[in-house]
DNA sequence: CGCCAACAGATTGTCGACAATCTGTTGGCA
DNA sequence: TGCCAACAGATTGTCGACAATCTGTTGGCG
C-alpha cells in the first residue's frame, strides 16, 4: 500500500475515461472551468488528445456524480452551485462526514491502514500554519480517504468520494479559515485515532455545520 | 406536474443512455439480472436494440451509482451484494432517509406539491394489506420521490434516488414483512404531512434500522 | 505425465464518419 | 420598422469498423 491518495497508475494501461473525468474534477479544482461553463466535446477531445467516446463517457460519469449538468441535445456544462445550494448539500456532507469519523472510530483497533491516517493527520499539521490550497485540498482528500478506508463500508466510500468533489465546489471564499479547518481536521483525525467514537462524530459534524453556517452568513 | 414518478417521456426524444440504464435496473428488479452476472455490451446491444456507445454510457453511469462494478479490459458485471454490505449500505440509507423525512416535514408548509405525497401514502395504503411486490416497490419509489421533491435539496434528491437503487437490491428475503413495510412508510408520510419534523426523523430511521438488525440477523 | 508457449475466439477500447438537432443570422414581407 | 421563415454553422447523437487485450485451448517439450 505505497500511496495514501488516490491511485493513479503512473503510465499503463488507465481507462482513460476514469482519467478524462478526473482531470476535469482536477481543471475544476485549479479554476480552470469556471461554473456555469459550457464543456464542448470537442474543445475538450483536443485538450486531452482523446476520442470522443472518452470524453462522452466521463461527462456521464460526472453527471453522475452531480458536477456536470446534460441537457439532451445541448451539451454539458458545470453545475452552478449558489451558496444556498452549497449550504443545504453541506447538510448531507455533515451527515456522512459524521457517520465516516464516528465508524472509523469505533474500527480503528480493527486494524486496517493506520499509516494511512496518521499520514494524513501530518499533512493536516503541516498545513495549520499557512500553505497553499492545493495542499490543503490534498491534505483533506486524504483525511477523508483514510476514513473511508477505515471505516470499511463500500457505500460510504462511494458517496464520501463524491461529496469530497462537491465540497471544494463549495469553497466561496474561505481563504482566511483554511488554516483553522486544516487544525480541526486534524483535530478529528487524532480523535479517530484515539477510538472516541461519539466525539469524533460529533467534531465532524461541527466542523461541516460551521462551515455552513459561515455560508449562510452569505 | 401531471406524474408524480420520474419523468419518462412516452415515446419522444429520449436521451437513449439513459433509458438503457434505467432498464438495466428494471431488469435488475425484476430479477433478469442476477447479481455478479456479467453484462456482455453485445448482448445488451442486442436487447435493446441501441449501439454500443449508449450501452457504455449507460454502463458508466450506472458504476457511479454502484450498481456494477467495470474492470478495465474485462467488462462490467453487477455488483454483488452480501447480507452484510448491505447492512453497511443500510447504515448510511438510514441517514438519508431520515434527512428527507425531517427536511420534507420542516417545509411542508412552504407549499409545493403535497400532492404527489398523499398521492404515494395512498398507494402504500392499498399495499397494506397485500400487493404485488411490484406495486409495493414503486409506491415507496413514490414516497421516496414526493418526500425528495418537498425537501428541495438537490443533492439529498441526487443521493436518494441512488439509494432507492440500493434498497430494492438489499431485499434478501422481505416478502413476509412487506405490508408492515408499507404501514410504516405511510406512516412516516403521515407523519410529514402533518409537519413533525423530529417524530418523522425518528420513524424513518428507525424503520431502515428495523430492516438492517432484521438483516443482520441472517 | 505435467508444464509452458503459441494460438483462436471472444470482448473491450478507440477512432472516424454521418445523421439529427439546436443556435444565431439573414432575408423577405406586411 | 418589426416580425416570421429559411438557412448556415456548430454541436450532439448514433453507428460501424479496426486495434488492443483477455480467456480458454491446443500442441510441443522436458
Amino acid at each position: 500500500m505505497p500511496s495514501p491518495t488516490t491511485i493513479a497508475q503512473k503510465s499503463a494501461a488507465l481507462p482513460s475515461s476514469e482519467e478524462i473525468a478526473r482531470a476535469i474534477v482536477q481543471g475544476l479544482e485549479a479554476g480552470e472551468f469556471a461554473p456555469g461553463q459550457r464543456l464542448v466535446e470537442a474543445d475538450l477531445c483536443l485538450r486531452f488528445g482523446v476520442g470522443r467516446q472518452a470524453v462522452r463517457e466521463a461527462l456521464q460519469r460526472l453527471k453522475m456524480v452531480g458536477v456536470v449538468d446534460i441537457v439532451p441535445n445541448r451539451g454539458a456544462h458545470i453545475l452552478h452551485m449558489t451558496p444556498e445550494q452549497a449550504a443545504l448539500t453541506l447538510e448531507v456532507t455533515e451527515l456522512l462526514f459524521g457517520l465516516a469519523a464516528r465508524t472509523a472510530a469505533r474500527r480503528i483497533a480493527a486494524g486496517s491502514g493506520t499509516a494511512t491516517l496518521e499520514h494524513a493527520i501530518g499533512e493536516l499539521d503541516a498545513c495549520a500554519d499557512g500553505a497553499a490550497a492545493g495542499d490543503y485540498m490534498r491534505a483533506r482528500r486524504h483525511l477523508f480517504g483514510a476514513l473511508a478506508q477505515i471505516a470499511d463500508n463500500p457505500e460510504l466510500t462511494r458517496l464520501l468520494d463524491q461529496t469530497r468533489v462537491h465540497v471544494l465546489r463549495g469553497q466561496f471564499g474561505f481563504a482566511g479559515l483554511r488554516q483553522d479547518h486544516a487544525r480541526e481536521l486534524a483535530a478529528i483525525g487524532r480523535l479517530v485515532l484515539a477510538g472516541q467514537c461519539a466525539e469524533a462524530e460529533a467534531q465532524a459534524r461541527a466542523h461541516v455545520e460551521r462551515i455552513r453556517l459561515h455560508l449562510e452568513r452569505i
